[in-house]
DNA sequence: TTGCTCCTCACGTCACGTGAGGTGGC
DNA sequence: TTGCTCCTCACGTCACGTGAGGTGGC
């Protein structure tokens, strides 16, 4: 599949998704003839991972360590990456830490922001 | 109050608080003698207000105005910008509609994060 | 052949981070 | 006088946005 159907499935920018590219985040698996990029099923999926841990803060440098990891964890070992799976599961241990103590963040920020909206309200009322 | 000060009690960095002075976001009320930067209370707690609206996405220059509009309203006419009352409370009442927005989306964001953070848990269970 | 989608440079932008070198004030 | 805090350039960075000019494929 195309990278602008793709955009659309992940509600990415297709700039962003050729900017995971780019960076090596998410690599398309294979270029049409004329060099299109072609996304498989399994490739959407990891763009969809990415887009939920972007509110979490993590650059992109760092989730291509995840998904690495992960891949090794679920036995796709990808190539080029000859983590070990016990490097693996330390890297996903601790951006599972990591993870929990954002959504934590997220929270009270959600919470501050929601009074924030209603002062807002208060305020035109 | 001087910089260092503020930063603690606002948690932003000091060349963050430093920044929005520069763009005209937050302009300390006062300079000591040497050049120090001084902060009354009341910038202070505009640069609080800034620290809650972050997670929302608006830009510095979104917030600027935003804050121009509620200093406006609330009887405080800011030196130099001459809005009128009626147009800071469309303003006010369009951001108010663009913060409810986006703590709907901040809710999505939070709930796929959490989703993903325990499937990180069971990844290295 | 006409559109629409895609491509690669490559520079721009936004919100700061990060030294470099220098001064203020208890 | 010694520290610690602050100052102003000014360049760097991260994650893309935004044209410019060109091609692929139904």
């Amino acid at each position: 599949v195309q990278i602008g159907q793709v955009a659309e499935r992940t509600e990415l920018s297709v700039r962003t998704v050729r900017h995971y590219d780019e960076v090596g985040l998410v690599v398309p698996s294979a270029r049409s003839a004329g060099g299109f990029r072609l996304y498989t099923e399994d490739d959407v999926a990891q763009l969809l991972l990415v887009r939920r841990m972007k509110p979490l803060g993590f650059t992109l440098e760092e989730m291509r360590l995840l998904l690495d990891a992960v891949a090794v964890l679920e036995g796709r070992p990808d190539g080029d990456t000859p983590t070990t799976p016990d490097a693996a599961r330390t890297l996903v241990t601790g951006f599972r830490d990591r993870a929990r103590a954002r959504c934590d963040e997220l929270r009270t920020e959600l919470a501050r922001a929601e009074e924030l909206a209603e002062r807002l309200a208060a305020q035109v009322r």
